[in-house]
Parts: structure tokens; C-alpha cells; sequence
DNA sequence: TAGTGGTCTAGACCACCGC
DNA sequence: CGGTGGTCTAGACCACTAG
């Protein structure tokens, strides 16, 4: 049983992460929802005030209360972009795709992939330069049907990584972060000796439970690190 | 210029963080504080539903808001209580104190740990055993007029960490993770072949903007994860 | 300037739970 | 049983700002 606010709350929310009100939408005026849900003014706002402190709105006086125009990562989840990493150190990225082809897991493969059942995927290799540098190697699969018009997109452009968080929305995450020790294959490709340490980051997303795709980056040791930033004081107001 | 509701909820979060309101404590009804704050009960319950949506307090019906028992870290930040993550995987813990000695850094060595100024601080080693294995290297300072206390605590049945996080509050903190060779010393007191990988977790933790502690922490590549989960979902109501 | 969100009031009813 | 927090109401005044 949600209490009112919540469930106002949470219907917002459902047609956000589902798409049907993309970033910069502009959500129902704190009187027009009043109506809908017959409830006063103040069970809206709370909702709304809910939203806006996780981040998922913005409200601005005079003009209304809009879907944020980025989803909003969390700390070590925003260290995916590398485009934009190198952007803010003003060198220059480019990427390069490895591997780009529709495979049919079975069972045993689906489950090395942390999948449950057999499942065709589409598997994709990449590797980031900064600087014309190589900073990562990123190794992915991606549910098809999680990701719909994932197979026109060949990803020259645009990385895997960036076009996934640009089109299709998920509400789970997990990081695993590991050292391990180079391959012959992946010094290789990172131009680094063999065993030197490499940082492995690995991280699963879903969609309402169901995975949307699964992604292992490996960074030379020496030339990246992660950062996250905590804080508890408490944001609001 | 706060609005009254966040003033009521930063005072109390101070009193909280400050040590003045220990875990358990009980904080003042909605009834007592709508007469100290000569506002309507609304108000004060907006200010203390917020701190129970962060977790500092618990809210009780006809018991009362409590201070909450555990300081309530978050993600990554629980990797650091190696007893408790033993205890969680039914595996005996003991830890070895290496080194515990008050120094005074200079202006360089000071900056080396990220520190602005000339300071007096007390320099901990200290290894970490899962089942009698090695599973970390602990090389912190800690700030010693910000610990009161500390140098009365031989760590021999605490480890300073946890001691740290049980007695000492914190505001905001920094992780920064990346993977190294281990040299001949580290690989020697983590029982790993020299340039083996190793996961390095460094935490700086300050507390109102003032650093207490500096810590970096070496885990074997092969021995530890680091796991952090993330929910897009609100967790309110 | 008019409309929006930000905040607050002084009530109210209810569910829960410790005594 | 009585007191607590959980939620909601139907107003109100104000600050901000887009048009």
C-alpha cells in the first residue's frame, strides 16, 4: 500500500525511465496534477520535491518542473564516458571497434556472461585512445532486445558505452573492480609490458530486472585511476 | 538563507555528526520541537523525514526518532570493516599492527599525503588477514587533533580503521582506485609474487572540510573485489 | 506582471505499537 | 489505552522569473 505522494511519485517516474517523457519534457504544473489525483497541493509537491532531490527533475519557478536532461549517474558510474573525460582534459579521443557481431550464447557461455539462459547478443570489442593513446579496452555484449536499433548502430562514431547511456534507459547497476595482471593479447592491444597490472572494471546493467548489457573495461594501471566522492551531508532545500 | 525545515534538520545533523547525540539517542518528539522551533508540526516533520530518508535517524510510532546505530556508510564505502566482511563469510579475522608512531611531517612529506601544511600525525601500518591469509596492506595517517583519543588506542584489538569509523565522525571522503605492480616489500608482506597486480584503494576522509585520515590500502589482484551497486530507483515511502 | 514553485500553517484522521 | 509518527487538507504568503 503506497500512500498518495509515493504512488504520484512513482507514476512519474514510470513514464520517465520507460522513455515516454524524454529529458527536457515538461512534467504536469503542480495544479494540473492537484486535479488529476484530486489531492491538495502539498501531497503534489512532496512527490515532486522527491523527484527533483533524486535528481530526475528540475523545477524552476515561473517556467515548470521538466525531466533532467541527463539521467544522472552516481559518483563511479560517470567515469564511463571517455570522450568526455578527455574533453574536460582538452586532448583529443578516438575509438576503435574491434569487434561488432551478433552471436548466439548457449547456456554455458550465457552464464561466463553472467547471463541466465541462452540468449543472442551482440558482442562488441573497442578500444579508447586519449591522446592517441590507448587508455581502455572495453569488451561487451549487449542484449538485442534491451537495446532496440542496437544492430543499425555500427558504432563508428560513437562508442558502445556512450550510445547505450544516450538510448536506452536502466534502473540497475553493479561495478566490480579488480587488479589483474596483463595477457599477452591485452598488453599487446594497451601497449604496456606483459603482466604488467591492469584495473578491470566490470559492470552489469539492467532494466527493471531484465540485463541490458554487460561490459569488462581494462585500463593500464599506470595511466588510469578512478575517483569517486562521497559526501553526507544531505542535499536538499 | 535556509528555509526553516533545513535549518531544524542541519542543527540536529550537526548534533548527530558532532558526537553530542550518540546511536540510539533519542531525539526530541515532533511535539517538542514544533514548540523550541514555534512552528507548525509539518515543518519539523519535513526536516526529520528527510534525515530518516538518509539513514542518520529511525523513526518509531509511539516510540520516538532515534539517532541511527550505524554512522550508515554507502556503496563502496562499506569495503573498508575487514572483521565484519570475514564475519559476513563465516572466515576467522586477525589483523598486525606493523608500525604506529606519532611523526611530524614537514611541508613536503605532508604534501605527499595530501596535506596542506606542516602537521603531527600518527603513522599506522597494519596487514589484514581473512583465514590466515593476507588480504590487505593498510599505510594510513591520521590527523591526531582530529581523533581524539587516538593516542590512547593501541589498535592491538581494533583496527584502526574500524576504530576510526566507530570513534570519530566524518563529512565528506574520496576514493581513488587504480592497480600497480607490487614492489618487493608489498609482495613480500602480502606472500604474492613480486609484480604481481594489486588493487590500491586510496581514502582521504575529512571532517567539516578539515582532513582526518589518509589511507591507502593494497589488496592482492588475484585475492579481492571491490563490488558497488547503484539503484536508479527512489527509496522513499 | 502574472504564474510558478517554495514554504509554512493549524488543523485533521489514522495506523501502529509500547505500556 | 494513549501517544507517536504518517499522511493529508485547504488554505496562505512570498520569491523568483519567463514573457
Amino acid at each position: 500500500m503506497l500512500s498518495l505522494s509515493a504512488r504520484i511519485r512513482t507514476d512519474i517516474e514510470r513514464r520517465i525511465v520507460s522513455g515516454e517523457w524524454q529529458a527536457g519534457h515538461r512534467i504536469p504544473f503542480e495544479h494540473e496534477l492537484t486535479a488529476q489525483y484530486a489531492c491538495s497541493r502539498m501531497t503534489v509537491n512532496k512527490a515532486l520535491s522527491a523527484l527533483a532531490s533524486t535528481g530526475l527533475i528540475v523545477r524552476r519557478r515561473k517556467a515548470g518542473s521538466f525531466v533532467a536532461p541527463q539521467p544522472g549517474e552516481q559518483a563511479l558510474m560517470e567515469i564511463q564516458d571517455f570522450a568526455e573525460e578527455a574533453a574536460r582534459r582538452g586532448l583529443p579521443y578516438h575509438h576503435q571497434i574491434l569487434r561488432r557481431q551478433v552471436e548466439k550464447l548457449d547456456t554455458l557461455r550465457a552464464r561466463a556472461w553472467n547471463l541466465k539462459r541462452a540468449c543472442t547478443v551482440l558482442h562488441v570489442e573497442c578500444l579508447h585512445f586519449i591522446d592517441a593513446i590507448p587508455m581502455a579496452y572495453e569488451d561487451r555484449i549487449i542484449v538485442i532486445p534491451m537495446a532496440p536499433g542496437v544492430l543499425d548502430e555500427t558504432f563508428a562514431q560513437t562508442p558502445p558505452g556512450t550510445w547505450l547511456l544516450r538510448s536506452v534507459p536502466w534502473t540497475e547497476a553493479e561495478h566490480v573492480l579488480y587488479a589483474r595482471s596483463a595477457d599477452a593479447a591485452l598488453a599487446a592491444l594497451l601497449a604496456i609490458p606483459e603482466a604488467a597490472a591492469c584495473l578491470v572494471l566490470e559492470r552489469r546493467t539492467w532494466y527493471l530486472g531484465k540485463m541490458v548489457t554487460d561490459v569488462r573495461i581494462s585500463y593500464p594501471g599506470e595511466r588510469h585511476r578512478l575517483v569517486g566522492r562521497f559526501s553526507r551531508t544531505a542535499n536538499a532545500t
